[in-house]
DNA sequence: CTTTCTCCTAGACCGTCGGTCGATAGGACT
DNA sequence: AGTCCTATCGACCGACGGTCTAGGAGAAAG
């Protein structure tokens, strides 16, 4: 049987299909039988809204980062908030423990998902690194940073941010999760060229979350 | 026809064969049969080796790393060097772009050879931090190095390392490659805690690569 | 109400993939 | 010459991503 939809709520049930079945399967072990058999649609139909599986996950991929850059953005503009806070914040938003249901928190890095991580890496480094640009060169003009490479800066921090929390690429036991934290506010400080235990104030942010 | 070679013998072939189709064409590039018509084998003859493609996958990955912590070892090793030197030198032996045919070095990271990185930036950060674990501690002692987070900043300064020369994740230009060496260099001073300016010297080390 | 036209849907079909399996050839040893 | 084991072969399988064409739903026109 044929059931009509209008263009781009189907679009969309395709998404939104995929992007569950690519966070809890991963990318290559998701069929497009699979999202077929979810949507309850043809190949024909699949086919004809997206050229190909990896275009989903391309369009996937750039919805996951507009979120977390409108989550940053909304939290950079609030000006009653400390900039370092705003900061910090702004980039500890783009770590998905903290958004999305929590099935998904548990099971995004844990699969060899290593082809969704990549192309979402380089995209939330490309768009945060230009959100953080302004707030950044701010607050190395209120003095409160002290670095001479801000760009670069940036881009390690979010790198790190994300391999240590999102990736697990170092297969941290749960009990070292503490320390490491710890380790990576020490080391964000030393990249930002901040007072010494400016940023002890985020240690309980961070151990709500795990 | 058939032709009988030595069991270890054929092993290698295969993993050199192997080995040389993932890195340049990727791993899901690279069909079990593009290798068995470089080795000119049988189907069958593979899967007497090996049980599936990604375990041939996972033999080159602790080959890779193996090579590097040989020549990081070998580097550690010389006492005529002084600690600082050594200790940098051993990082950038992991950096595939000092090794390997000249071909290849342009190659690995250009693909989306996610898999292979993601494999091998797990077994060598895993390996690397162990080896780099007394030296640095060495160095903690000599006062050259002060830090609170010892092995986290191994970790963090090899995953920087490997994120931004290996894999290409930020899309450099070649002309912003001076600065983002200076950049990193003046992180990874940070994240030692050494004097500053102390790693200018490997300024022109990393300049001859590019 | 009928015709027409376009947008969407359906699913049979295709080539290729990773992987299986039974048959058998090669060489060593009796 | 016969036995045995190991290494080799390639036909075969189901599942995959992707193609193609036939045709149904619904709005617009008569």
């Amino acid at each position: 049987m044929k059931t009509v939809k209008e263009s781009e709520i189907r679009r969309q049930e395709i998404l939104v299909a995929a992007r569950e079945l690519f966070i809890k399967k991963g990318y290559e072990q998701t069929s497009v039988n699979d999202i077929l058999k979810i949507v309850d649609i043809a190949k024909g139909t699949f086919y004809y809204y997206f050229a190909s599986k990896s275009e989903v996950l391309d369009a996937i991929v750039l919805d996951i980062v507009e979120e977390g850059a409108r989550r940053a953005e909304s939290i950079l503009i609030d000006k009653s908030i400390p900039l370092l806070n705003r900061i910090m914040m702004a980039i500890m938003a783009q770590v998905p423990e903290f958004e999305g249901t929590d099935e998904i928190k548990v099971e995004i890095h844990k699969v060899e998902n290593t082809k969704l991580e990549r192309l979402y890496l380089r995209e939330m480094l490309k768009r945060m690194t230009q959100i953080l640009q302004k707030p950044i060169t701010e607050g190395i003009e209120l003095g409160i940073f002290h670095i001479e490479y801000p760009t670069e800066s940036i881009e390690s921090i979010l790198l790190l941010g994300h391999m240590m929390f999102d990736c697990d690429v170092f297969h941290w036991k749960v009990e070292d999760y503490p320390m490491k934290i710890k380790a990576f506010l020490f080391n964000v400080e030393k990249l930002l060229g901040t007072k010494e235990g400016e940023l002890d104030v985020f240690l309980k942010m961070f151990g709500q979350m795990k």
